[in-house]
DNA sequence: ATATTATCTTGACACTGTCAAGATTTTGAC
DNA sequence: GTCAAAATCTTGACAGTGTCAAGATAATAT
């Protein structure tokens, strides 16, 4: 860390951590371009060289965030290339953890915060790959007679779904205690996995 | 509808249907305690007297919404009483169906705007009341063999969260185009379910 | 070395949520 | 019915926000 010259060097990647360690201390609500640009050490439109508005940083955070999801699944998957089950035992559980580690990222790249998630090709680009990740998995699972056959599409959209829809309602604290009191997060999932699955 | 009076008289519901309203053409992002106020025909500062704050009035919205997801889910699964798929298969038409038509209301329900939920006990109750309904359609499907036995309640949260998170992923568009162009959200949920009826 | 570009600062603007002080109306106690 | 208290609404102010314009500074290219 050189003392604070005029340039800042590498200011694009400070503000986007910045911003999302923001959005662990504070949450979305305390989200701001000008905490951001103070925390990175610079004035308050600093940030406007790098990124043209606040959808836009918020756009970079959470392709970050889609980053390390995919690199996460991905860590959790591969491991397991003979054993299409584990892939997707594996997988959900990747993916639950993400989303009680980093909450606020993971609200912030599903939860609409972003409007036009399609001007953003990094963005596309890590989603779509995230899904392509997903359907790998569920492809392996149809060819072992461990899922459904069909359209995997579809498929691979209901198993996301299913994942997906338990958590986002777990963490808007849309599931009832008498169900999170007696059985982790974790374990309900698996639950709603294991319903899918054949035999 | 009397000439403007001082005394509004209904001012608290007018402030709910204008949010709801303004929700409805400008999205969440456009949505302000001072459009609300300018909306119904009042100073900025009125609607103090019937929230303590902005997130007050997002509750009352939030609650509004929940009211009528209710309502339109009992309507859709009330007729089917002797047939427990039918009530199934028609609840989550009629959420979908709510979703894809009050599609901000929905967001503010379920996206994380609202932050301290328990703390509104209007929005508690008739979310629980809402769960309630789908646990009552769960059960009645386990004792007619065309769901697994097993927790009940954990059933409904898979159940729901399935729906759920199919939904939402659409809403922020992240299911793929190959899917949803080629499908209808509600055949996809529709299939999604079907996969986990018995038989 | 100089011109061009990228980066950053300062200052301004309209908009936001929120509060305080006061005006107006309704309600309740007698 | 009168009058005090409470509820409702307005006006004015404040700090914080996203964003833009103008200018300062540094890096790059010619």
């Amino acid at each position: 860390m050189p003392a604070k010259k005029y340039h800042h060097g590498d200011l694009k990647n400070a503000l986007i951590n910045a911003g999302i360690e923001i959005l662990s201390k504070e949450g979305v609500g305390g989200l701001s371009l000008r905490k951001v640009a103070k925390k990175a050490g610079v004035s308050h439109s600093a940030p406007y060289a790098h990124f043209p508005d606040k959808q836009s940083l918020i756009a970079a955070i959470s392709t970050e965030g889609f980053n390390q999801l995919y690199a996460e699944l991905d860590a959790a998957i591969s491991p397991h290339i003979k054993n299409p089950k584990r892939q997707l035992v594996e997988g959900t559980r990747a993916y639950v953890q993400f989303a009680m580690t980093h909450t606020d990222t993971f609200k912030i790249m599903f939860s609409g915060i972003l409007e036009k998630e399609k001007e953003y090709p990094a963005f596309v680009e890590i989603s779509c790959k995230t899904f392509k990740r997903v359907l790998d998995v569920v492809v392996a699972c149809q060819t072992a007679k461990i899922l459904k056959s069909g359209s995997p599409e579809i498929l691979a959209v209901s198993v996301w779904g299913q994942v997906h829809g338990i958590v986002s309602l777990a963490l808007e604290g849309q599931i009832s205690h008498t169900v999170l009191e007696h059985y982790a997060l974790q374990e309900v999932v698996a639950f709603a996995i294991d319903q899918m699955v054949l035999s």
